[in-house]
DNA sequence: AGTTGTCAAGCTAGT
DNA sequence: ACTAGCTTGACAACT
């Protein structure tokens, strides 16, 4: 099991996030901006290998306005080298990644304009991983999307639009389980008929849920990750105390973390820490996780 | 230097 | 038909 936080370091001082405001893009900005996340990515990688932590996601924000038609920068053939250097550094250290486009990202929207603006930024992020070279079990995860009124129909639109979808996108994408319109069970239909790996949320699943335990939850998730898809992801989070119904810990409550980890022992996958402290619970998970006697 | 409002993108529930 | 809320880090404009 590998084990990793989401996007951004909070203890080494400089951030793969930065971003700028529309109003002020420019060439020159863009290259300037992409320049100082890649590194940032970089020092990030550099951090987690030296401690162990070999599962990443990297965040959407690597390229500000990559699909946005105000980007007409060729950014892939200028940073071509920089994210293959990148990619030859995770592969060397046999580190895992996936990519987690923001919520707008909707291939199943009734507005077509939606559906195809996140066509782009999916092309994006397969663009990413592609140019570092990362094989397929390195994934793009996004949420099946709205309901629109009819369930059913809008799951059959999801599975329409996912086969028309360029290859390069199909081979990277998974969907994940929500915690309000889309359910693990919602998501086993899609998966059969369209052939997609679900990414089980933990936590999400833990609201919204047909009474399956994580054992039989992530047993049937793991049958939808073939042998190139890697081992499956898994999400992983924890309510704040007194926080809204959903709402993310702050610090990775370690005897919850060990329930979840004893009631799922005997699955293998990788363990994406949802945590808003980052790397912080992620290590403290991962000193439990050695120590933990599990088969 | 620190604080606060705002930011590319959408959906849902409530009025 | 319209808007607040979701969630969230960082920019940008303001004290």
């Amino acid at each position: 099991m590998k084990i990793g936080y989401p996007c951004i370091n909070r203890s080494i001082g400089c951030t793969p996030n930065r971003t700028f405001r529309l109003a002020s893009y420019s060439k020159e900005r863009l290259i300037e901006t992409i320049e100082m996340n890649l590194e940032s990515l970089e020092m990030m990688i550099e951090y987690n290998i030296e401690r162990g932590l070999l599962f990443l996601r990297i965040t959407s924000s690597i390229i500000p306005f990559a699909s946005h038609p105000v980007c007409r920068y060729d950014w892939k053939r200028h940073f071509k080298a920089h994210l293959r250097s990148i990619g030859k550094m995770i592969k060397k250290a046999k580190m895992r990644i996936s990519m987690h486009p923001d919520q707008f990202t909707l291939i199943n929207s009734k507005d077509v304009h939606v559906y195809k603006r996140a066509v782009r930024e999916l092309e994006y992020h397969a663009d990413i991983l592609d140019l570092m070279g990362l094989n397929r079990d390195a994934k793009i995860q996004i949420h099946v999307g709205g309901v629109y009124d009819d369930k059913l129909a809008s799951m059959k639109r999801f599975i329409a639009r996912y086969r028309k979808l360029s290859k390069k996108v199909r081979k990277r994408l998974v969907i994940e389980n929500d915690e309000r319109l889309y359910s693990l069970f919602d998501c086993l239909v899609i998966s059969k008929a369209a052939k997609i790996p679900i990414l089980f949320d933990s936590f999400h699943h833990s609201i919204l849920n047909n009474d399956e335990n994580y054992y039989d939850a992530l047993k049937s998730v793991s049958k939808t990750w073939k042998r190139l898809d890697g081992l499956p992801m898994v999400d992983y989070s924890s309510q704040r105390p007194e926080g809204r119904v959903g709402a993310h810990t702050e610090s990775i409550d370690l005897e919850n973390f060990k329930k979840f980890l004893k009631s799922v022992d005997g699955i293998d996958f990788d363990l994406m820490l949802e945590i808003k402290d980052k790397e912080e619970s992620a290590l403290k998970a991962l000193h439990l996780s050695r120590h933990l006697h599990l088969k």
